[in-house]
DNA sequence: TTGTAAGCGTTATCAG
DNA sequence: CTGATAACGCTTACAA
């Protein structure tokens, strides 16, 4: 059996309270019984439970993160940068993949609450609003990253989506595009704000957002494939293509290798994200990026902080997405 | 505050040991004091803390996955089917990105213990056979997954990698290819055996296995481009090569289209892993197949099996990998 | 400076 | 069938 408390107490003489303390640093004690514990401690190789310190600290230095699919370049990225920060707080993640199931996220978010989880980060859009509401009232901290939802006040980190569409936007504008198709996701509300920026900008710029020819595909290879050959056949084919993820925007490309239609030179596209799929593809997929790791900090610190206080008033904190230049975008302006 | 056993127990006028006894269906109750503490229950949300039941009952229903990098989308597959399994048991997972970090695997494994969870996946790169060992002593069931140590008695789920670099240069001799270059990872042990097996295959189909080139790479972006680029200045270029892993086979295409070499035209490329890489680049990437699903569930099956048992002998079980076809092979021998 | 004892939310063993 | 009560490993007043 691993030793307990009592065994490092017996081996050295003293109460288990003593050995508490030198534990945790509390109290006052010699430095000669200090020492004297910490041997055995090391000798026993002692290791506290961290669930028996759960069960009266009432901290189980554990937080769940909710992730639709860990599988998807993006939700991994995450995955890791919640993870280091985690780790480097003291606190170890549960991780919980939905699959996009409403069902398996209503079970791990029972789990989570049964596992006594000091808090909840949840990437996965928010479609049931009555369970996340039972959060709140159940005083289990939580955080959504990188989605968002008015109905809820809980704290928000995300990325601001308006801005990055802007940006793309902009951007292609700049290059003197002004023809367009958008490839968006509509089940997830960050797409629609990217395609909503996107228009805004196309707006400032003087292009008519009406224009623009706005295609639906999931985030998935197939539908993607789809999508790109239909502007590929398009009768008045725009000179640019705006995808909502880069997943959707690297399979662009090769299907346009495919049908015979060069990036950038017959059509230049942009991404989000800025996956490995942004790197790896050929051309260098141009993207806006998510800055993942500052995301990740904000989300943790939000919830460390609402940890700590349960009371503090709900932030919602916005990060701004940079545009990362590749290969993918021709210009026309020159 | 969240209720405890003891508000259902008052509210229901019965003592906790009533209570307990119905959550667990032990003992004998009536059918009446059942439903009307299961009614309680209901109403008052009532969900027992695990944390508590972990202290009386020793078990956490937690297991640690350590791997070594959870945006490698190979690990990030391995993950989501580890988590599938753990859930439909009723587990859920603590997850451990090293960062290819021996200290991290260090901080992580004492975390874990101190955690008390019921037993630790590891699938990164032993190197540190000590402090395995250690979990061994301490009764911690473990079971390496796709990695291998000899040195270890552990449990070991993974693929035959020898067999799938078998496969890998058999169905190339197949083809008609008779000159051969490899990239390679070289610190994986894993990376060592489908190049021994590479070249088992070739020796069987009458080819010189010293005359392959072996050249070396981490699979990472950068490392992978240089060895396509060193395989494209080759003055005897071979006519096929074998990645060991997707990521470099990927690149390597995209290299060769920008080297002015068609694949699979002028030289053929064949991966390891079948992860998105394989599906999305282009041409698709004819690829070895590890079976992700079977060795998660057989993981998590010895896993469980020695939580019960933790006697049990250690099972050594290699899954047998698979080709899958795509474009990225051209056939010499018609 | 150190020790005693109550309590955290369960389970399990006995009695009743 | 139901209820006291000890035990799990630790923290934390409060005593000594």
């Amino acid at each position: 059996m691993k030793p307990t408390i009592y065994d490092v107490a017996k081996e050295a003489n003293v109460s288990i309270a003593t050995v508490s303390k030198v534990l945790n640093n509390t109290g006052r004690i010699s430095e000669k019984t200090k020492n004297k514990v910490l041997d055995i401690m090391k000798n026993l190789e002692y290791q506290p439970s961290s669930v028996a310190t759960a069960l009266t600290g009432k901290k189980t230095f554990t937080i769940g993160v909710l992730v639709p699919d860990i599988a998807n370049p993006f939700f991994a990225e995450v995955a890791r940068a919640l993870e280091n920060n985690a780790r480097e707080l003291g606190y170890s993640i549960i991780l919980c993949s939905t699959d996009y199931q409403l069902e398996r996220e209503h079970d791990y978010l029972d789990l989570l609450i049964k596992k006594q989880v000091d808090g909840i980060i949840i990437a996965t859009e928010p479609k049931d609003v009555k369970k996340l509401r039972n959060l709140h009232d159940q005083n289990v901290p939580c955080v959504l990253f990188s989605v968002d939802h008015l109905a809820l006040d809980s704290h928000v980190v995300t990325t601001d989506d308006i801005r990055g569409g802007y940006l793309a936007g902009r951007y292609l504008c700049q290059k003197g595009h002004r023809t367009f198709a958008v490839i968006t996701e509509p089940q997830r509300a960050s797409g629609r704000l990217r395609v909503e920026g996107f228009k805004k900008a196309l707006a400032d710029e003087g292009v008519n957002p009406a224009d623009v020819q706005v295609i639906e595909a999931k985030s998935k290879i197939e539908e993607a494939k789809l999508a790109a050959n239909q502007i590929f056949q398009m009768e008045k084919r725009p000179t640019a293509v705006f995808a909502t993820t880069d997943l959707i925007a690297a399979v662009f490309i090769n299907a346009a290798r495919k049908a015979g239609v060069s990036v950038p030179n017959d059509i230049s596209i942009i991404g989000f994200d800025n996956t490995i799929h942004a790197e790896i593809s050929d051309p260098g997929l141009t993207t806006i990026a998510q800055p993942i790791a500052k995301l990740a900090s904000y989300t943790m610190e939000q919830l460390l902080d609402s940890i700590e206080d349960p009371g503090m008033p709900t932030n919602r904190i916005m990060l701004a997405p940079t545009l990362v230049e590749r290969e993918s975008v021709k210009d026309l302006s020159s």
